[in-house]
DNA sequence: TGTGACGTGAGTAACGTTTTCCACGATGTT
DNA sequence: AACATCGTGGAAAACGTTACTCACGTCACA
């Protein structure tokens, strides 16, 4: 059988009598049709089938599709975002479409530029590491939200949560239980621009100052690993060899928690029982049964909403100042905290 | 500042003193082009950043894109497939681009019109629930391979997981634990075609099977609910309401197991102590310490990297027989199954 | 010395849209 | 009655690439 040539817009004008000028009109709902020759077209479109070719679009204008890069697909937390970001979609003619990269520098300057390429109207970029040269130099090739990542720049809009807060809340949650030994597990952070606009750094940060307004300034402690469940392992082990233990570790995410709990088990120890623990962002399985983990809620969906409305609206007009918006996150108190025994 | 017009391959051209016709060629790595005017073109490539754009690309040739369908973003397993299909791609010039559906049929039939729209090189649909109908409509539009549905078409190739298999595997580990009584939670499935092609239906096949294989078949009780965690929660309870309770549950799920294991403890048991508990799929969280869900590994990155590797193919060849690859899962015990008590 | 094949490169016509004009008739205004 | 305005629709020129075709020189062979 043969692959029998897509219908083009050619074919619809044709079968409808008008021009290709027309139907174009028609489909974008562009200014200069009237209402009979609306009709007309559109009754040609579906008894065609008529779809027009995205790449042909792309040429002249628009290619109704926005990218989105995430830095992996096995946190939860970004689903919740892109929920947000197609839930908002859903009754446009735009489509979105993802690219998870490898969490390294290489792999995000390969997928953005990929989406440049693809000339695509405007893409959200999740917890991006990449440095803020190239950050800008995608804005300026194409509308771009950064998501998750503090700082802010005359190119990109940002859509960021309020890590800061979001720590002092399990700091506060902690305190009032009567913990006062309490430890965090950061992400090591090197790079002095990263180390400013990081989510990890700004959740160390408000650790630190929450402890400190309440006068346990001493007792901060701070195991630097990474945000993965080996690095909550290796975390908690150093934080539990420690000569004074700790009364409670809070985790700067659900995956380190993870890791922290796989350690407790280890050592025979349990949670909340011997040590309370926390996460951060409210993933998924911190909601399950066995795990019921106390964690900082991010509201993804939210970020995800108001990053595509901050996107399509730079889209229709590119020339206006950058906007920041940063949301307030909420504690999730589960069963992994617990008064001090 | 201007945001500067893109780099084409008429100015490479005109900057290497050649047409643009030897451009194309190089960029391509097409017959017909002698070392010397490669050497000359790929230095002006270089020194104008030139990149071609795919939309232009996509209206003569291909767009070196790959669009992966998912059915949904929070299942850790499609992220292995997805692992196993970028990696091979990775030295490629192919990029991959996802789209995450809602797990119902307009969504996917959106989603595969999109990705045709776009003018992709070749689409893999994870475990698609769509007619058969679509799915052949949408592999004669555009190189297609399904991955984790069974039943084959001779317009795209399948690869799946041995689901009928990997059933047995649990039922046979419990056996050996001693349970008689091993209940299975299966997702309600009425569609005739879906029923014979969809992996829960097998694995609920393999389940009978195995059970009478066993001479268990007195023992075989189903519970009809749906591959969530709700599914699990809700199912389990009417396990846990039968005039005999089971002894075993095999969820069909991991995500499914999750919801049993919550239904348990709202009961006052736990696994294994009172029931032993397996589920299928050996995602992410299956793993974590508190959990530690005995389940089965269906090599999720083998089969993205099968499925890539037959994609490729047949863009190559698009004439060429379709195939059917079935890849065999292996059983991973941990701590929800135990003897009986 | 023709003749055919081959390797190399260029010219040009697509590909399917959108956009920028411009023409035309009707309507309203002086 | 002359003239600007407006609404409507079409012709044609982009957009940036690839595929097709052809010309030219070189080489091998009869």
């Amino acid at each position: 059988m043969h692959p029998s040539r897509r219908v083009t817009i050619i074919d619809v004008a044709r079968h409808a009598g008008v021009s290709t000028t027309a139907v174009s009109k028609v489909m974008r709902n562009a200014y200069g049709a009237s209402p009979e020759m609306q009709i007309k077209v559109r009754a040609a479109i579906e008894e065609l089938g008529y779809r027009p070719s995205a790449a042909a679009r792309g040429l002249r204008g628009q290619t109704y599709t926005i990218g989105v890069m995430l830095p992996e697909m096995r946190n939860p937390f970004f689903a919740d975002i892109l929920d947000g970001v197609t839930e908002h979609l859903g009754g446009t003619d735009y489509q979105v479409l993802m690219a998870a990269c490898c969490n390294d520098e290489a792999g995000e300057v390969r997928i953005t530029e990929a989406m440049i390429d693809r000339s695509m109207d405007g893409i959200i970029l999740i917890a991006p590491i990449s440095s803020r040269r190239h950050l800008q130099k995608v804005a300026r090739a194409v509308p771009t939200v950064v998501v998750g990542r503090h700082g802010h720049s005359p190119d990109y809009d940002t859509v960021t949560d309020d890590d800061f807060a979001g720590a002092g809340l399990v700091v506060d949650h902690l305190v009032a239980l009567g913990h006062r030994r309490i430890a965090h597990i950061e992400h090591a952070e090197k790079n002095p621009v990263r180390l400013k606009e990081m989510p990890n750094a700004q959740r160390a940060d408000g650790y630190r100052h929450a402890m400190q307004a309440h006068g346990l300034g001493d007792y901060i402690d701070i195991a630097s690993t990474t945000y993965t469940q080996q690095g909550g392992y290796l975390g908690a082990q150093q934080l539990l060899a420690r000569p004074q233990r700790p009364t409670a570790i809070f985790a700067g995410a659900d995956i380190v928690a993870m890791g922290v709990l796989d350690a407790l088990t280890e050592a025979g120890l349990s949670a909340p029982q011997d040590i309370s623990v926390a996460g951060y962002d409210d993933t998924m399985f911190a909601a399950f049964g066995p795990i019921s983990l106390t964690t900082v809620d991010q509201a993804g969906h939210q970020m995800g909403l108001n990053a595509v409305r901050l996107l399509l609206d730079r889209v229709a007009s590119r020339g206006r100042p950058t906007a920041q918006i940063k949301l307030s996150p909420t504690l999730i108190t589960r069963r992994t905290t617990a008064p001090i025994p």
